[in-house]
DNA sequence: TTGACATGTTATCAGTCGATTACTACTCTC
DNA sequence: GAGAGTAGTAATCGACTGATAACATGTCAA
């Protein structure tokens, strides 16, 4: 070969290469979701070796755990930093903060994925957590209203299921998503092309 | 043994078994997820060996396939007959017809699951079209304006979540779920119980 | 009643994938 | 510069599970 492959991956700091999985993770998750990725994949996305994933995480179970949290703890950072400035515009500084989030590979579609895996023993938990860590900000923090509140997850949801649906990919192309985009995501007409995880995604 | 065990199960046109399948399947795909579940699970929950649900439907894809196109059917059908009456009260009648659905073992865990579901190249696009057909009929069969639709999408989707994530084993204990299920589900207070599938299925 | 088709089973396989084990190599301190 | 701890790999295993094959039994028309 001409090119000098590099046998193992470069060393680095576990907890730097911790961060670098979970970012990697989150994309192939995020693309393929829990059950449809293998530790394999992530493992190759993020470029080492397949037992030092499961190794670092203890089991897979574990790193898509840590996923979601991360994910979670994201969103809630960024709601946070939405906050200040004029009380009218609050809600919508925050709905575009969570629009924002489509640029993140991966972010959003694990959050929208962890909705529905309250049955699971071990992910159900930490997903309920993350909901409900949301649920408590928007009311406490934000200080929504009842209603308010309601009407703000409601919408996030819708959100999140047009991204797991994966019906952004008829952005432009069938009316009824156009039109459901452009009144659920503030700004997102820009935002959405590119957006999810790439690759051997068939739309 | 006392009791005169039946070596195999009954004989019925394939028809109806399918359906009966289709109704067990339903119950352990909606408290186990799609690939939490085995075909084995649906097999004894139905009474037949796992290699007769496989040639029934093919594949386990093509069975859970099945399954949410008999879960959207069926939403359509219940919002159909929700439609006469009055005009000031078909949203309250439709989403009533939604919550009533929580009775039906499986049925919403489904449905709220396939939104989870896009980005599966076999499954996606039947979630999508699920999905597409519930927006059209609200939209042109029920006649909702584009905001109503969004709002009544909305809200559906957060109802789904709530479920997905099995918050509702959470109702009556916890103030923020019991007060969530209240102001989304039209008398769900006194239909909650006995919800999701029971059984192995830890809260 | 017979035979053809439909309904069902038991036994078994083959691929996948998460996890474990045993090993290598880098780096940093003393 | 030695050696101890840390960062990483290759090889492999074992269990699960969807699918297949081969076979058995029931049903119904002619």
């Amino acid at each position: 070969m001409s090119v000098d492959e590099t046998r193992t991956a470069p060393r680095m700091k576990a907890a730097d290469r911790r961060e670098l999985i979970l970012a990697a993770a989150t994309a192939v998750f995020g693309a393929k979701s829990y059950v449809g990725t293998t530790t394999d994949e992530v493992a190759r996305a993020a470029g080492v070796s397949q037992p030092y994933v499961v190794r670092l995480f203890g089991t897979k179970a574990k790193l898509y755990t840590a996923v979601i949290e991360r994910a979670y703890a994201r969103i809630i950072e960024d709601f946070r930093r939405a906050l200040p400035g004029p009380p009218e515009g609050r809600r919508d500084r925050m709905a575009t903060a969570y629009a924002a989030l489509l640029e993140e590979r991966g972010m959003l579609p694990v959050i929208a994925n962890s909705t529905a895996l309250g049955g699971d023993p071990e992910l159900g938990p930490v997903a309920r957590a993350g909901f409900n860590s949301v649920w408590r900000f928007v009311r406490d923090e934000a200080e929504f209203s009842e209603q308010e509140t309601r009407d703000f997850m409601a919408n996030g949801m819708l959100i999140n299921a047009i991204v797991g649906l994966r019906l952004v990919g008829a952005y432009g192309t069938e009316a009824a998503v156009t039109e459901m985009l452009d009144s659920c995501l503030p700004g997102a007409g820009d935002r959405v092309r590119g957006l999810l995880p790439a690759a051997d995604e068939p739309w």
